[in-house]
DNA sequence: CATGAATGAGAGTTCATTCAT
DNA sequence: AATGAATGAACTCTCATTCAT
């Protein structure tokens, strides 16, 4: 049948109702509503509101990931596959657009939490950018530093982008992104995988 | 001493638990436990909740926009006062380190009100980084992308500090991304400020 | 039986706390407790305290409006549709003892919003009056003084009726209240109707 | 020296007060700011809230009681007397506008307490009228209900002219009543009084 | 599977009252 | 006598969660 119906009509309509409200303001009547069943229909595809969110996160870290897995795939160039890893992510972010709200904007401060669980995916991404630099010759402990920065350097453009009703390029500026952090570590490639 | 202010030690005590809980999760009990005063006593000095975090929102941007301008007083070199401005904020979070979990952490996604407030404030913050940039002889589009950029580049760094409870230099990894974001931009004054 | 209905198990349990405490000194917990369900089941039924005190003064106006207009339906005789409305209005009194109650005595000072609302009801009420008196060939200004005058009497003579527990016969009462407004502007007609 | 002071100030403020937001609407601090004190000094003079409204309620009782045997003294017939009293009683409403709109309108539904205080006010008051009926000739049973009457009667007509802001004449009207009940009676002496 | 009325713990907030100064 | 900062009990209202149907 075409089950996987119901739990991923009231995720979606989660998702819309936590971008729109942020955690605490959303109500389980809310995504109910938005989902167009009864209240205790959520409760039947989530053990709780936490639990809800959770998967939301879950959704958008997979599909990152796996967008990453397939960008990756085939390439052996070191900088080309962060540049391409790099590019995936920020196309996932610019597709779930709501998404990305949710788990970007409005999971912040929600609750300790997802606050937990989003740096833990924050600091998964990290490391495989730290990989990459290293295999591209950028000692580990600037690599750290560099990939931190360069993933908060993105969330806050993810962040404008989303704030502003997306009027900015996302791709423009995460290319320029890109391109101060390859200046700074002199990776010369750059213009040949544009 | 004499008064101490009791405004002044509620709002460390507000600062204490909004950093520990985060703003949702904390009560006005916990706060008022924790200043060793009544419930009643807390709303002698604040008119509601959100009042009390917004004031604490408002001191750490005060004590930053403080710090920056005392930092820049008397230089004459864009670049030199972009730098000492950035060395002055990250100095205010080291030294006020649960307020910046707080203000930069528990904010995010609180409440839409301090989301606002909080987008205000790294918003002047760019376009200070900005109005530099450009007297530094970097075109504007770059230089608000790139601004942008390294406010979410600190702010992550800030973070990932705080969350490893200080097991990081906070000081040299703000080096470190400067000197990323310097290079990027061919400011080769860099060493000549140190 | 089926239901009786949820929200009028709790306005019947309203009415009953409302007239032994007053509005203030009535708690949503003990008209919850009187209605045998919790405190957020109210909230299911009522807006807030006032939402639920207000429905029951408009359950009164909307009764003694009702039989007010049952009683006059095919009469012409100006001072007969007089009597008639007015033993009508005291007959609701009587019948629903702990509604008068709430509204004539309880509601008065309660609040500036039930004030208005109980004053526009005997206003109304008031001009019921003196179109009819003013068609007995009653000078309007009297007409309007007499009025006031009328309910003024009635409604104290129901207050005393109930603070005494009904230790008065009501209608005894209140026909002679109107023998002595009937006296008063001649209308001989009286004993015609009884 | 000019003593009677403090507490007069104090009780002038709360008439004022209760007056304007009625007796839950108003704190004690309203009404210290408005006699221009501190909240402790009201505890000075006043056991509580409600000892100060009580006051209040016996100031006007008093007054109204004064005046009527000032009004009555020296008088033999008695419906003169009875007439004379009530004018008397009319014009202490008049000239303490506010203390009447304190007791007579705000006081009704604010606390059981209060209310039985003030019906057992109006107990005392009818009483002393229906004293001077049975003197006039009217029958015990009908002058009972007759005296209450006439104290709703002219409450009514005291609290229209309160809430329409005296834009009415109290005096004409509280004759005008007067004529009504002394028609009603069969007092003929009527127009030799006014 | 689906419903939605019912629950009740717990939140923010108010304000009459006290008491050290 | 006068102060006003401090108190804390008690209130109204919310909403995640449950369960009988």
């Amino acid at each position: 049948m075409d089950e996987g119906g119901r739990k991923e009509e009231i995720l979606k309509a989660a998702q819309t109702i936590f971008s729109q409200y942020g955690y605490h303001q959303a109500t389980i009547r809310m995504i109910a509503d938005q989902a167009q069943c009864a209240t205790g229909t959520f409760y039947l595809y989530f053990v709780s509101k936490q639990d809800c969110f959770l998967a939301l996160v879950e959704t958008l870290y997979t599909h990152v990931m796996e967008q990453i897995m397939l960008a990756r795939s085939g390439i052996e160039n070191p900088s080309e596959k962060l540049k391409r890893s790099l590019e995936a992510a920020v196309d996932v972010f610019r597709r779930d657009y709501e998404l990305a709200q949710v788990v970007l904007v409005r999971g912040a401060g929600a609750d300790p939490l997802f606050e937990e669980r989003m740096w833990r995916v924050r600091e998964a991404f990290s490391e495989f950018i730290v990989s990459d630099l290293i295999e591209c010759g950028v000692p580990r402990p600037q690599a750290v530093i560099g990939a931190h920065g360069w993933v908060g350097a993105l969330a806050e453009i993810v962040g404008v982008w989303i704030r502003r009703d997306q009027d900015l390029d996302l791709n423009e500026a995460a290319q320029e992104i890109q391109r101060i952090f390859w200046t700074a570590w002199g990776l010369n490639d750059f213009h040949s995988a544009s």
